[in-house]
DNA sequence: TTTATAGTTTAGAATTATTATAAACTAGAA
DNA sequence: TTCTAGTTTATAATAATTCTAAACTATAAA
């Protein structure tokens, strides 16, 4: 029951009523231990198989969307013509394989940077990745 | 003369045959001194404008995958739900405004990095690419 | 409690970017 | 000049996402 308070909770904290929906989301998302890589799709056919309750297509974009707008979220940049997230929201390190155009996670201390640009006038750096792009 | 025959010497030197239709749009890629980033849609308006003959758009989608594969272009990481380009082909890094959801070029020696980690088994770097998102 | 309402969910339609199709055209070899 | 594989084209098809507006619901206030 704690972790289903919790949940509400981070919801509230964001002003997200906690619906269901919003709940059942969020438990595939954040209960895990561990973080992953996920689209609009895989996130609905994990929700949407085994006896869940049906939640609609529109509802799952809604909430990623919120849930991406509340923090809760990284969208991860790629040259797919799709949206993909990442659960795990701090800053870190990709491989990109040009040729089956996959994300892998670096491990964060696997990279160290000596120098650092100063950020556009008016503007603070959130996070900084480093993408490497690999191939055969 | 001699930056048409360039492009076609480029073009063949990819077993592309330099069509009139790829030709013009090299020139449009290739021929300023400065590099930019682009979309077929803003491609597609620049060609087809002024009293141009015109180019069909499945040409402009063909011919930007095909310089692609050739390593005339790079595709830009983003977070939009279109395939964004870059003429400049040399690695270098990128400012990414979380709320406009643009990007900027960053200067390659404005950027050190004093520890790079080995790439998956069988796997070689392409290049290496720095992310600063920012915000306001 | 009950009620009222602003926020949320939903199915399906609409939109946008991209890819596929197949007929007409053309660069370049023979 | 002829032939053919490669290319271009208009248009149709597909895929991801957003829009719409009606039905539903969390929650604040009576």
């Amino acid at each position: 029951m704690n972790q289903k308070n919790d949940i509400i909770n981070k919801l509230r904290g964001s002003g997200l009523r906690p619906t269901k929906q919003r709940i059942l989301i969020a438990k595939n998302l954040f209960d895990s231990n561990k973080t992953f890589h996920f689209t609009v799709e895989t996130l609905n056919r994990k929700i949407n198989k085994n006896g869940n309750e049906k939640i609609s297509l529109a509802t799952i974009y809604n909430t990623v969307e919120a849930f991406n707008n509340a923090g809760y979220l990284k969208e991860i940049l790629t040259s797919k013509n799709k949206s993909y997230y990442d659960t795990n929201i701090k800053s870190h390190h990709h491989f990109y394989d040009e040729e089956s155009k996959e994300l892998t996670d670096i491990n964060y201390n696997q990279v160290k940077l000596s120098k650092v640009p100063t950020p556009p006038k008016g503007k603070k750096i959130k996070n900084l990745e480093v993408v490497i792009r690999i191939q055969n």
